[in-house]
DNA sequence: CAATTTTTGAGGTACGCAACTAAAATTCTG
DNA sequence: CAGAATTTTAGTTGCGTACCTCAAAAATTG
């Protein structure tokens, strides 16, 4: 058996370093907080006896001398599908740990498919807030809001939907062509050899993430599954019923359609209308987002995979990545990566 | 634009409620903190102005005060192959940021599959620990030295590997059995419409994981995919020459091997046999873990899928847990629930 | 060398809570 | 109803750090 690094049974503290370096406890604060009027030469050693003595600040009672305390700003959609309640609650929950570390969020709930409403609701936010995270909307007047809280000083981070060209600090979600693509690479492999249609599904091609979606779907569809071909995308407009309608119409119209890839919401009408057909098991159907919906349809095997981001993932990380930011501390990139998840019946949370 | 419900600018103290509840700052705390020693009455009184008042305990002047201070001990493997080599600096980061939270790990590096060498590990470490984290091995010596830990009052959490049957407190790790049926479900979909023979390769039968992983494969395979049919599982012991070998052998004596499982380790044999055979494109290869090897064969497509687990994950969790049981926290289960991802070469992270 | 600037030391306070001691209020006992 | 036993409450201290002040010492300048 071989141990490892043994650390100190107990962690050296500021006095300690400063007796090991002979010099007061005023200049070793000096040092470790890189503040001014310190020659050289008792930098050094006051560096060195840190680094004899592994002295790692206590959070706890930094945090506690420090005193700071910070408030973050949610805006999210008013209008709610089951991804945005998820991610309602999660924001929520994410609340209640913050609370204890001196950190508020509160929750604005705005139209925030509206570009203007959008930006007023950013432009309005109160001056109290340090950090803002937004399900954005890549638009020019919400990138100026964007662009003009960041100037304020007031971190920004996109959630779920991104504002690429703004300034934001940060974007908390996943890489959305890449979805699209490991969508087309699941549709394309799971009808291996067979030729036919693949209808695409969107809520809106006017959100971004939709259209990126669709755009690496067809990309990969294109360049590696010749044998099938995309139809015209349809625009579902995230509403069930409308889904539903298009998707029987599809379905009648198209009797080689092999494929489903549905990059918005709107699954209880494709559920429906592939059901009543009798074709929900010749037809591969992907799509996004696990809900209490979809994860149903997947058991069920009317609905063969889903790509998934976690929105207590991304609930937790935009307030980390807000924190950090306030208190100047570095983020662990890993950590903060927002995963795109594939859930087939088997490996279902 | 709706607010939520804002929070008050700056959070109530202990002494507000004090003095709200016209009593004394200790009696507060004794509630708080659900001591004893107070009249029904006066607890009534104090609950109502927490609950007025919304007060939250401050997390870190609560860890300053306690000044409790925490030492686990990670147990992991000496032998190393990329999984375990991740796994272990991935502990390591763990371990820096504990640091900083009155926290300290010491990794012990044992021969974890040999049960007699764990298992004396364990009974032999050092009383000073409050928690150990440990990738185990099934066996009824180690279960018994688990136990043991547990009585004496230590929390133990299995890492990666589980001993169901012990006292641990908590398993870290996905749920293997859940793992191969992901695995078989991906293979049967792939090879969809296809007959032929499935090989399925494991580092060692006497492994619980790899036996789990593949039951589950197996059991998805013969009853939802009659058309292929699996070969007698084999044992590389997670070696690459030797599973080189057997894999160019497998290659030569099936000619309608259309599938490769391998829920181990050696996957840069299985390669180079592949590669060499010039028959990587025909056959479906489906591994376990995500590394710069396996990542390479994804993206160079002579692997079709990986089934992977985070070890950053998987290390952060065991930490939270030992530590939320040694402060009597409650835990987040969703937040420590271990998935099983699927990376294709479009998702990769 | 005196005047000035830079660097360092000593000491203190505050942060919000936990835990301890001592004192007060209440209940019990004979 | 006094005195003891018990329950309930008040007061205090310390955790490790940040940040502040004031003065002393050292280095630099004209």
């Amino acid at each position: 058996m071989t141990a490892g690094a043994t650390q100190p049974a107990v962690r050296a503290t500021l006095e300690d370093v400063a007796r090991a370096a002979g010099v007061s406890l005023a200049t070793v604060d000096r040092v470790v907080n890189r503040r001014e009027g310190v020659r050289a030469k008792t930098v050094a050693r006051v560096e060195a006896a840190v680094a004899k003595l592994g002295y790692r600040a206590d959070v706890a009672a930094a945090r506690l001398a420090r005193g700071h305390s910070f408030r973050f700003a949610f805006v999210l959609p008013s209008g709610s599908n089951s991804f945005m309640t998820s991610l309602t609650e999660q924001v929520q929950r994410t609340a209640d740990w913050l609370a204890g570390q001196r950190g508020f969020i509160d929750i604005h709930h705005v139209d925030v498919f509206d570009p203007d409403v959008l930006a007023s609701a950013l432009e309005n936010l109160s001056p109290a807030y340090q950090g803002v995270a937004v399900i954005a909307l890549d638009h020019p007047r919400v990138r100026a809001a964007i662009d003009e809280l960041t100037a304020r000083g007031v971190a920004v981070v996109t959630l779920v939907s991104d504002a690429p060209s703004s300034r934001r600090l940060h974007y908390v979600g996943i890489d959305n062509p890449a979805a699209g693509r490991t969508a087309a690479t699941l549709m394309g492999r799971f009808l291996a050899g067979q030729g036919g249609t693949v209808a695409v599904i969107a809520g809106s091609l006017s959100l971004r993430d939709h259209t990126e979606r669709q755009f690496g779907f067809h990309q990969i569809l294109s360049s590696e599954y010749p044998n099938l071909r995309a139809l015209p995308v349809i625009e579902g407009r995230d509403d069930s019923e409308r889904t539903r309608e298009l998707t029987a119409t599809l379905l009648a119209r198209h009797a080689d359609l092999r494929g489903i890839y549905c990059c918005g919401a709107g699954n209880r009408g494709i559920a429906d209308a592939l059901e009543a057909s009798g074709r929900a098991r010749d037809v591969v159907w992907i799509t996004h987002e696990l809900t209490q919906y979809t994860r149903r349809f997947l058991v069920r095997g009317t609905l063969d995979a889903i790509i998934n981001q976690d929105p207590g993932h991304e609930a937790r990380s935009a307030a980390r990545v807000l924190l950090a930011h306030c208190m100047e501390e570095p983020i662990s990139h890993d950590q903060e990566r927002i995963r795109i998840d594939i859930f087939l019946r088997d490996n279902l949370p």
